[in-house]
DNA sequence: GAACCGTGGCT
DNA sequence: TAGCCAAGGTT
């Protein structure tokens, strides 16, 4: 940490002239405390262990995902093993997670890495990002998390917690912006394993205590330097978030077929998806996006298999 | 940028 | 109850 002047420059250009002082060292402190004990953050994890975690982390609360994680590594211990079954064993396995497309990318990740890295998950950014299934946010979380380099990471807890404390907004904008993504560089720690445990830190914060909804904040180790408490913690006033329906969509269809083949030892008859769904058109348009997206082979029989 | 992609727990 | 939310990515 520098101190500067108070008649510096850069520090009347800031809106909370030591933001960085403010947070990073109290939330490091909280989360040396209070961090939970997850297998992807034990010393002894692999890369690949933690890949999988972010892979199964994406869209989906972290109980749900410690005994599919747990299984799964058990199972497939390296990207190679993986990688020599079919990605249908993968869609298996991924039992009740959602999303089952993250399964079929994770075994594509996992053949990737095996033909082209030499089995080893990449540590570089930029080739983690071309992996099948990474976007943005994995890719910097890997990078971080596995290897201890010093990355922007971004994800719905860092930016919600960016928000309240520095913006001092109750939520982030619908989309990342560049105004997020220059925050989290200039808080980063210069040091990159420190940086990686900052990021972890912060994420865990609002998983924990900056949370969504009723936040705790009598827990809250910056409560004292958050701009949103400051300011009242005024209410969300932006545009009303989509409403995410579910029930009789084609997404819950495809979720009760595809449940039909996972349950299932080996094939299925077509009675047997026909019987999963009553609405004719949407079961034929789904089954049809089912094996549009390589969730679902049709067998030479007019049976159907998982791939 | 918007739409789409699962599932289950909570209030 | 029904909306809301959970470590996003792809098209």
């Amino acid at each position: 940490m520098t101190t500067r002047p108070t008649s510096s420059p850069s520090r009347s250009e800031r809106p909370r002239p030591s933001a960085a002082d403010e947070l990073v060292a109290p939330i490091l402190r909280w989360y040396d405390e209070n961090a939970r004990d997850l297998p992807w953050r034990r010393p002894d994890a692999t890369p690949w262990s933690v890949l999988v975690s972010e892979f199964m982390l994406q869209q989906t609360p972290v109980v749900r995902v410690l005994p599919v994680h747990e299984a799964w590594l058990d199972r497939w211990p390296t990207p190679a093993a993986l990688a020599a079954e079919s990605s249908g064993e993968a869609v298996r396995a991924w039992g009740r997670l959602g999303y089952p497309r993250r399964a079929l990318r994770l075994h594509a990740a996992a053949t990737a890495i095996t033909e082209e890295h030499g089995g080893e998950v990449p540590s570089e950014y930029d080739a983690l990002l071309a992996l099948p299934g990474i976007g943005d946010y994995t890719a910097a979380a890997v990078a971080a998390f596995a290897y201890g380099r010093r990355q922007v990471v971004l994800d719905t807890n860092v930016r919600r917690v960016l928000a309240r404390t520095v913006t001092g907004t109750e939520f982030p904008p619908r989309s990342v912006t560049r105004a997020e993504r220059d925050l989290g560089a200039d808080l980063l720690p210069e040091d990159a394993p420190a940086a990686a445990t900052w990021s972890v830190a912060v994420m865990e914060l609002g998983a924990l205590v900056c949370t969504a909804d009723r936040p705790r904040c009598d827990a809250c180790p910056v409560v004292a330097a958050c701009a949103w408490q400051r300011a009242g913690a005024p209410a969300y006033d932006g545009p009303p978030r989509p409403v995410q329906t579910y029930a009789g969509t084609d997404r819950q269809c495809r979720g009760r077929l595809l449940a039909v083949l996972r349950d299932a030892p080996g094939d299925v008859t077509r009675a047997q998806l026909d019987a999963a769904w009553d609405d004719v058109p949407q079961r034929e348009r789904a089954l049809a996006s089912l094996l549009a997206d390589g969730l679902v082979a049709a067998r030479a029989d007019g049976r159907y298999q998982l791939p």
